[in-house]
DNA sequence: ACCTGAACACCGTTCAAGT
DNA sequence: ACCTGAACACCGTTCAAGT
């Protein structure tokens, strides 16, 4: 029973969610198939490009289809928070190069290109900041939260930078 | 002549720009202060602690005395990019748990803790989007770039967003 | 206090060879 | 087309031992 390249790609999703970025190995990706590493090599020319499919794949799933910039915005980060350092993926191999993605194609007929990109970075930035804290919470490094949720809070300051981004292009006049 | 810890963070932080932060290694790091790599051992105790020295120092030259927070926000921006991946290095080593550094005390005091939030995760994002972007034009992966000046759009770009910004912090009532 | 030398369990990638 | 096996030049980290 032979791979393809999604197999690789799946595989590879699955180890990063379990093990994190940093134990995200082509050798452990081809463990994880039961397969030599060298076998991955016929699928995927090295391991850069395996990253970005990965990071393709997470962002697949955001939903674009609505007419409120928000929802937009939160689909993103949900997706990015779906997998473990799921938005550190996805900066580093950078599924936002240049306008290419369908999420700020979108976001700009919302609210315009500037006020997609500010939007888009932001989401971007808090998505991974909150990822870091939620890691550190979970190793204990940061051992007292000040009584209560932390995912709780991360997302509610999400929501404030988002609604104050879309007052300022309002009163921009969009 | 024996080294110290500092003679260390300076070392590595001179390794990233000359070599990136794939090739930031504790062998090459060690290498360049001509010692061998088990010595670095006495002066840190692992590479994400190094990592997180390095973050620390390239934060803190920020000019945090203005009264103008996109100010602020453009010399934070400056910092990142001064040294190669420092946007990268500063993320994951992440110099922003929770609210702990100056720049966003001095951001808080300025437009308030949302505010100072959204501000600095929005320079964020950019800087890293922006040195991503920048190599890719530098290895040639991006090759046309439609006429003219990528690293001043990209600063454009990013007053633009902090502008954004500002406003809906105005019209927010701060 | 600061360092060496050797070792351990890993990496990404290449390449000839198999089916 | 997809894979194995072996090799190359690397990693981070530990630990006994030196000065």
């Amino acid at each position: 029973m032979r791979n393809s390249r999604s197999d690789v790609v799946e595989a590879a999703l699955r180890v990063l969610d379990d093990h994190g970025l940093e134990f995200c190995s082509m050798r452990r990706v081809a463990s994880a198939l039961e397969v030599q590493p060298s076998a991955l090599y016929h699928h995927v020319p090295n391991k850069q490009t395996l990253l970005a499919l990965m990071a393709d794949e997470i962002v697949r799933g955001v939903a674009t289809t609505g007419e409120d910039p928000a929802a937009v915005c939160r689909s993103l980060r949900g997706a990015l928070l779906s997998i473990r350092d799921g938005a550190d993926v996805v900066a580093t191999a950078s599924a936002f190069r240049l306008g290419a993605s369908s999420v700020e194609a979108r976001l700009a007929q919302l609210v315009g290109a500037d006020g997609a990109r500010t939007l888009l970075l932001y989401t971007f930035g808090q998505a991974q900041a909150t990822q870091t804290q939620m890691q550190a919470y979970a190793i204990g490094a940061l051992p007292d939260y000040p009584r209560g949720d932390p995912a709780g809070d991360l997302a509610g300051g999400f929501d404030r930078g988002i609604a104050i981004i879309l007052a300022g292009l309002e009163a921009s006049g969009r």
